[in-house]
DNA sequence: ATTTAATTTAACCAAATAGTCAAAATTAAA
DNA sequence: TTTAATTTTGACTATTTGGTTAAATTAAAT
């Protein structure tokens, strides 16, 4: 039984690893199941035996990268600290995280934006304007000090979160136009400056905002 | 002669102005020669009389698509202006841009991450190092006064555009975790605000940096 | 050991899709 | 007006690709 499970277990998951690496590389569209077949070891049949379809195959990994992704960069927002604080954690882990996994924002930007129901589910389960309020009733006198008010708070989210991400998603066209960040030891080095950077940058203009 | 080529180009250019619209709405993979035969109302035989395959159709509109992005990026700061001034009207000209093309960041950026060859022919004509060179010599003094070095302008530059960039490239994801700018008329209305704080963001950021 | 159930495979199938071609229609040239 | 060249089409082909099926293999239960 155990010894079963183990089995089933495995196979769903080098299956499951396999997706995970051609729908990341190629999309949804660009994906064939045979490559996905071959990466795994595994005979194609086998494939729609655990998973009937190509979609229930990329429903499976969509769903966990997008909930990988926004818990990500939603659980240092709910933490107790102070906006300030919670900024710097959110672009030092966030940047660590986008390192080890460059290829995810795009991926999800691109099959969100070719299928936006994809993500209807995460609308309940995030209930954003909840967090945005969260955050903002959190920081209320912190950010009115910077003179933010509570509409600023999408501009301001916003470049935050664009702070790290974009990058990451532009690495490929950055590559062209800056070839001294084209390989990954120096992109890293790139990302990693960047979170002293981002954090730096964010602060100052904060700080010194007209109000 | 002239009405010839008059016809020729008609239906070239419908060839092309469908191509644009489907290659950008679903990728190079996802997009169908059907479709864009449909599109342009003609015969999809035609589609390979004047674009011999898929490919060639392709290169054709990512080169042109690829130019006008680049185009627009770099014109602006080659003009004759100090770097506050170049950045302000990047920062508007790119935005009305880009309120006008939404879809083409996402789409090249894409492409170009699914295969970086696309790309390779921009290289040469772009010589970005010298373009860098010429940003930044041209406003070393002024770059100088911010606290900004020659090695700190990747991450300034990608900073700037990223602004613009980031939440066109985002918007769908956007849309969910901030339902308040769901509908187009108030995402617009968002990136018409962002010129103003953008451009304030950067600037405060820059003229109060430590040194 | 035998039977039953779960897993895996090789060989197929049907639909979708890029690409072809000969002939028809249209346009330009003689 | 006739001829030649160009453009457009309908019907077709070859290949790719997601998905199926029946048989073989392995594990579990009796």
């Amino acid at each position: 039984m155990v010894k079963k499970r183990k089995l089933i277990g495995q196979t769903q998951s080098k299956i499951f690893d396999a997706a995970t690496e051609v729908f990341e590389e190629k999309g949804y569209a660009g994906a064939r199941m045979q490559v996905i077949a071959d990466r795994a070891g595994i005979n194609k049949a086998l494939l729609h035996y655990y998973f009937r379809t190509k979609d229930q195959l990329f429903m499976a990994v969509f769903h966990v990268l997008l909930k990988k992704m926004f818990e990500k960069i939603l659980s240092i927002f709910m933490e107790e600290a102070t906006f300030k604080e919670k900024m710097r954690r959110f672009l030092d882990e966030h940047i660590e995280f986008l390192i080890r996994n460059p290829k995810l924002p795009l991926f999800l930007l691109n099959e969100i934006s070719r299928n936006p129901a994809l993500a209807e589910g995460l609308r309940e389960t995030l209930q954003y304007s909840q967090i945005r309020d969260l955050i903002y009733e959190k920081h209320s006198k912190e950010l009115k000090g910077y003179g933010i008010k509570k509409s600023d708070m999408p501009q301001l989210m916003i470049t935050i979160v664009g702070m790290s991400v974009f990058p990451v998603a532009a690495r490929d066209m950055i590559a062209i136009m800056m070839p001294q960040l084209n390989d990954s030891r120096k992109f890293n080095a790139f990302m990693q400056g960047r979170k002293d950077f981002a954090a730096g940058f964010v602060m100052t203009a904060l700080k010194n905002r007209k109000k």
